[in-house]
DNA sequence: TAATGTATGTGAAAGTTATCACTTTCACTT
DNA sequence: AAGTGAAAGTGATAACTTTCACATACATTA
């Protein structure tokens, strides 16, 4: 029953197995063997029907009346993922979010391993954050002839997102992670863009909250 | 036809009104005064008819054969999204990633009046960020106690998430905006609760990326 | 003022995603 | 070794979203 292709699977699903994944990790580190759909559950804040139905979605992982082996169920998602081989990313924009990004202590537990971050400011080049070196622009070019990079996180002001966007075409990077509000298409098709306003998201919150306490005062 | 309680809107629609609202606000500072339904499409990445079926569910905006009044269609989603009445942040955690948010251009356009930031740090309280003030978490109760302060954004470490959000109870905070990798749930249903998961963001590119390449060798 | 082009709005159909009740299987107990 | 409890897996159903073809109405031009 086990499905090898994974073919059309629905990014909803794609982002829960990531929490999964996140929460196993978690798990694993207290040295807890096995998980129940109903643990997950409460720890990613996602039903346990759900979770189950995800998880058959690529095969029978678990074992019944008992839950599930997390050191199993983990390694299946990191290959579904694609996190089992090491992807090397580079990040362009060492301002804040660039900096707190080449922080985030998510990152170096998912396989990502950061080769370089690229900016202009003079007095930032030639350091390094949590020991990526940081370059300058100039070097991007040179850099991607030389270095098998994957991903590409884009963390510059806006207004040069699509400039920096077109010096990634004909290397081998095949994702973006866009941070900018400027929005990027993948023209050709060459590689998989997404785009993230974090901006957008008060905006949600703005809406979602007047909805809260609306049904709050009807109830 | 108009749909005054806007109970039960879809969170996809809500994301994409945000979408569309930063690009009426952009549209509009460029002079420009109607814009159709095509070009919003361009601009945000979504589909015409999306777009439409979208703003239908609020009202009739548009002018038939013309377009939307961006002026109108503005405030119109302004008003829906309750972006029309100030909203007082806060921001807990002044690092790299609450520094980012707090230099956020995007924010500052969408009625959003940070009030202030709190850390621990000593070499920053008392300094600001963008014209707002970081003060020590210690003040953080009497603060919430003499501000009426609507929306928390979290950028503290992952293991500080639920300390800190339990320190937001029994004050004007009705929603949070949780940057931390801890899932917060609103147990009491007080306030809404907005987990976004940055790391997530990269595992899931991970599995776009292998997906689009495994399709591009079908075809 | 009538004709025409254009873009919105609408309702049905198709496609997705989530839910639920139920079956299956395993592990543990006695 | 049989019985019991517990949790995974399944398939039908329901709910939600998107898509599509078409009807509608506005504005402009002749």
């Amino acid at each position: 029953m086990r499905n090898n292709s994974f073919d059309n699977v629905p990014e909803s699903i794609v982002g829960r197995l990531a929490s999964y994944h996140r929460c196993l990790k978690n798990a694993a580190s207290t040295g807890q063997t096995v998980i129940k759909s109903s643990d997950i559950s409460k720890l990613c804040g996602i039903k346990a029907t759900v979770v189950r139905k995800d998880l058959t979605h690529f095969g029978e992982f678990g074992i019944k009346g008992k839950g599930y082996n997390i050191i199993t169920l983990s390694s299946n998602i990191e290959e579904i993922m694609g996190l089992n081989t090491e992807k090397k990313v580079i990040l362009i924009g060492a301002g804040n979010l660039g900096t707190a990004l080449l922080k985030y202590p998510g990152f170096s537990g998912a396989n990502f391993k950061f080769l370089a971050a690229f900016d202009i400011g003079a007095e930032i080049i030639g350091t390094s954050i949590n020991s990526v070196p940081i370059l300058h622009i100039d070097k991007l070019g040179a850099f991607l002839k030389s270095n098998e990079v994957q991903i590409a996180i884009l963390t510059v002001p806006s207004q040069e997102a699509e400039t920096i966007a077109s010096q990634l075409h004909n290397c081998s990077i095949k994702g973006i992670l866009n941070f900018t509000s400027a929005i990027l298409k993948s023209d050709d098709g060459k590689f998989y863009i997404r785009n993230i306003d974090l901006s957008k998201e008060l905006e949600v919150i703005s809406f979602c909250m007047k909805k809260c306490l609306k049904n709050k005062e009807e109830k």
